[in-house]
DNA sequence: CGCCCCATGTAATTTTATAACATCACGCGG
DNA sequence: CCGCGTGATGTTATAAAATTACATGGGGCG
């Protein structure tokens, strides 16, 4: 289970390779790309954090790409649907994907500090969920699991 | 990590006991476990399922105990932050704990088909998650874990 | 062209949650 | 008993998040 989003990196490759990745994902895959939907992700992809619907849309309207709140949950939907993006349930928040295209069983930490958000790839079926799960009898469909923290640099801020 | 909540069992017996043990843990703390917040756990514990601040409200309202939404709001926020009951965030609602008193790392089975919720006991430093905040330097404070699926009964009915 | 399908534009509304301020009850020191 | 602080309630208003419903437009295809 790996995790990037608290490292320093290339951040401009990140918005590059994502558009790239989703863009190559919906030719192959028939769905269309179009203009709000990729400049949602782009907003999306230019934090390592989770924004609003209502943040997208303001940033939409400014540069007149649309002014109503389906506008942009319609994109996000859309995103949401194909694993381009996921939706943060504690903060009613989105962010981009950084594993597009791959399968998918994803969890967030999120600093409470910096509002930063890292994603990690789990293996759905093991883990204490799924032994949880296997012992009532329960089959998971989909989990939501995020957690809320502290990230290195913002723990070396609260330590001074 | 046990749960409960799918299986039969005396409900009458998860109401009181529940009320008891919070009534217990009140007075052992100097909490004051008022006329309200008493009720709205009664309405949270006579459901296994998730239900909304409004939909609280709308009860409380029947029985002329408050009308507007920070009575309901006010309430659950007492019972959550002493760990009487949980937010269920994917659903935006509230469910009473099936653990009162207890440590407390909860863990959600969210029936989809039937709405029953069954709370999960982890160890919170264990597991995929632990592992993967460890890897990335991150201090988990609270987590959110909450998996969607079938309960073992609605999994009978659609196999039908 | 006429049609369907999907994406978009827009208005209105619903659902969820909080802010702000007034009032009330209880406990405690003076 | 009074005055005061603290915490719970009552009430009004508003904010924030999400959806419904209906109109419009553009591309592919027979
Ligand atoms: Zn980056
Ligand atoms: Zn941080
Ligand atoms: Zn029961
Ligand atoms: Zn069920």
């Amino acid at each position: 289970m790996d995790s990037i989003g608290f490292a320093p990196h290339d951040h401009s490759s990140c918005i590059q390779d994502g558009i790239a990745a989703v863009d190559a994902q919906c030719r192959a895959e028939g769905l269309q790309f179009t203009p709000v939907r990729r400049r949602v992700l782009e907003i999306l992809l230019q934090e390592h954090r989770a924004l609003g619907a209502y943040e997208i849309l303001d940033r939409l309207r400014e540069e007149g790409l649309g002014s109503q709140p389906p506008v942009a949950y319609r994109a996000l939907d859309f995103l949401v649907k194909n694993g381009f993006a996921h939706k943060i349930e504690r903060l009613n928040a989105f962010i981009a994907c950084t594993h597009p295209g791959e399968s998918h069983a994803p969890a967030f930490l999120i600093c409470r500090a910096c509002d930063a958000v890292a994603e990690a790839q789990r293996e759905p079926t093991q883990g204490q969920l799924g032994q949880a799960a296997r012992d009532a009898g329960f089959v998971i469909e989909r989990a939501v699991i995020e957690a809320e923290g502290l990230c290195p640099k913002c723990q070396h801020k609260s330590a001074a």
